[in-house]
RNA sequence: GCGCCUAUAGCUCAGAGGAUAGAGCGCCGGCCUCCGGAGCCGGGUGCGCAGGUUCGAGUCCUGCUAGGCGCACCA
């Protein structure tokens, strides 16, 4: 599935070209959009054909544009200079991708490019025992956007939360607990009772660096299987986890695996095994290491013998490929941690697979709040939670106040809430470092998620008035010839013929951004759309609520791969 | 010190090597007894610096500057 309308016009540039005896030129790669609409909507520049012919660029478009004949798409064809300038016939454009986003429905933009191949994506994994705040925000619902994603082009996946639920930070909390641990607070709240424990830790440690040491025993007598460790850790880890949950509900986020790093203790053993079997370790300052070109050697077991964060991942890598055979593999990881997964598929390319080829580091820009960066250990975080909750709450006294008879306030409420912080997280390009503020997270005007939910409440509000005029009843749209030859009801066409192109870009550059991006352009130009035409009471308004369905059936499928509801009505 | 990332309008950000660099926020001014004003229309300022590659560079390369992040027993 692909742009109805770019595809004609680039089989008939194809068509022309080897008219001319080129054979095998990447017409779709450069073919564009022309800067004004009185150059086309399309335009094929020539300037890099005239290597391969030795011809000037524009006698090039010349002949070029003597070839492309008029067809049911293509009105007329005028030649600037180097640029063959590609005019659409309005109507039969408009007509044909109404139809076919009518036609297809959910399943516009989607496509079977993927094969069956599998996805394996590693996502959100936040540590246990600490708070699910902004910054975990980022991880979760990229790779959740980009599961969507990939299922739409026709790739299976499989959704990990590799828990944070092993590591040194479980023998500080343990070590924290027996000292100043509160039980019925720990059962009432654990993550606040947890985090404030860990908070303390921090503290304590700076004028008692002994703790220090205590903390790395206790980790060391968990990892050795120690009764009591493994209780509390037990515990930590099942409380932290139920609170994970409600958080994940709220975000329509799940998983198919929750093996944590704390899965691979057997199987590290193995890994180190073979990596010792392969002659890779190498014994440095009293730890064990495996050198790498061009990096710093990847730490493999502390002088003590724990294990360490990137020989869990080692592990958990091996483990997978087993598992699932995967054709991808996506770690979504902020940025801070590149040197990381270098070293990791370092030590994977080493060990002789093949298969690191398919592991990708899909890093994101890391979030700060001001100046400062957020800490968990300084206790100086904002809780996702609380941030969901103020935003539906806003969202909530909104509606009381413009529209206060809605149904269903309070689902409504919150499906724009939540929409508004997953869009204000996915709006930009995921490498770029974003400054938390509440200001712009609880902004619901402009380039939001609220601004697409009301373009696709009003369009739906739209197509209910067609109904109660009994103009379309019950979606009975027709498009028939000359009803949609309004130049504005064209770009509206043109526009939804572009989204499967968009869905695909952002699949190739695993940027979620790039949907959001569209939509924004998409209601925008709806929205112009709307207030400078009459719909329901317009002489064509058959074929106008077909457009006016079709533009929100694509909002909605837009919606759907970010991970955002869209409300009929808000 | 070494490595990675970033630098575009007052602010937040888009920009497929191609024609005249675009949005949102903020500010100012408008919007019809009519389909939802979370909306629409209008108003102006900009590619960090210096070279290079190219028919053509905001986009690619090199150097510099500024900011962020990372660099051994945390994850």
């Amino acid at each position: 599935m692909a742009n109805v309308l770019l595809d004609h016009v680039a089989a008939k540039v194809e068509e022309a070209l080897a008219a001319l005896g080129v054979q095998g030129f990447d017409v779709r790669e450069v073919i564009e959009i022309p800067p004004g609409r009185e150059l086309g909507d399309y335009a094929f520049p020539c300037f890099q054909l005239a290597r391969v012919l030795r011809k000037a660029p524009d006698r090039i478009a010349e002949e070029l544009g003597q070839r492309i004949g008029p067809t049911e798409l293509i009105e007329r064809v005028e030649v600037v200079k180097a640029y063959v300038n590609i005019f659409l016939n309005r109507d039969e454009s408009s007509r044909r991708v109404v139809e076919a986003v009518l036609a297809r429905g959910d399943d516009y933009g989607k496509s079977d490019v993927g094969n069956g191949k599998t996805v394996v994506l590693d996502f959100s994994s936040p540590n246990i025992a600490k708070p699910f705040h902004v910054g975990h925000l980022r991880s979760t619902i990229i790779g959740h956007s980009l599961a969507r994603i990939f299922e739409s082009l026709g790739f299976k996946t499989v959704r990990i939360n590799h828990l944070g639920d092993w590591g040194t930070q479980f023998g500080k909390l343990i070590v924290a607990y027996r000292r100043w641990g509160d039980r019925a607070r720990l059962e009432a709240e654990p993550i606040r009772e947890l985090l404030d424990l860990y908070v303390r830790f921090h503290q304590e440690a700076e004028n008692d660096p002994s703790l220090e040491d205590e903390a790395r025993a206790a980790f060391k007598a968990l990892e050795d299987g120690g009764v009591e460790e493994t209780r509390l850790w037990q515990e930590f880890r099942d409380l932290s986890l139920e609170e994970f949950e409600r958080t994940y509900r709220r975000l329509g986020v799940h998983f198919d695996s929750y093996l944590g790093e704390s899965a691979y203790n057997e199987a590290i053993e193995r890994t180190v095994a073979e990596l010792e079997a392969k002659g890779l370790l190498k014994e440095s300052e009293g730890a064990l290491v495996v050198e790498l070109e061009g990096m710093p050697p990847c730490l493999i077991k502390k002088k003590d013998g724990a294990t360490l964060y990137a020989t869990r991942d080692l592990a958990a890598a091996v483990h997978r490929y087993e598992t699932y055979r995967f054709d991808h593999m996506f770690y979504v990881v902020g940025a801070p941690q590149q040197l990381h997964f270098a070293q990791v598929f370092g030590v994977l390319k080493r060990m002789g697979y093949p298969w690191v080829e398919a592991c990708e580091h899909i890093a994101f820009g890391h979030v700060r709040f001001g100046d400062e960066a957020f800490s968990t250990r300084k206790g100086n975080v904002i809780f996702l939670e609380e941030l969901l909750d103020q935003a539906v709450a806003r969202v909530r006294a909104i509606i009381e106040e413009r529209n206060p008879e809605l149904e269903e306030k309070d689902r409504v409420a919150e499906a724009v809430g939540v929409g508004a912080v997953i869009f204000n997280d996915l709006a930009h390009n995921r490498i770029k470092d974003v400054v938390f503020d509440w200001e712009t997270a609880l902004n619901f005007e402009g380039d939001t998620g609220p601004y697409v939910q009301y373009t696709h409440a009003r369009a739906a509000s739209v197509l209910r008035r067609g109904v109660e005029e009994g103009v379309a009843p019950a979606g009975a749209f027709s498009v028939g010839r000359g009803d949609l030859a309004g130049e504005e009801e064209f770009q509206l066409a043109k526009a939804l013929a572009q989204y499967p192109d968009a869905v695909q870009r952002a699949a190739e550059e695993r940027e979620p951004s790039e949907i959001a991006r569209y939509l924004l352009d998409l209601c925008r130009d709806f929205n112009s759309f709307y207030h400078a035409h009459r719909i329901v009471g317009s002489p064509n308004a058959r074929a106008r609520l077909a457009l006016v369905a079709a533009v929100k059936q694509v909002i909605k499928n837009g919606l759907y791969l970010l991970g955002i509801e869209a409300p009929e009505a808000m």
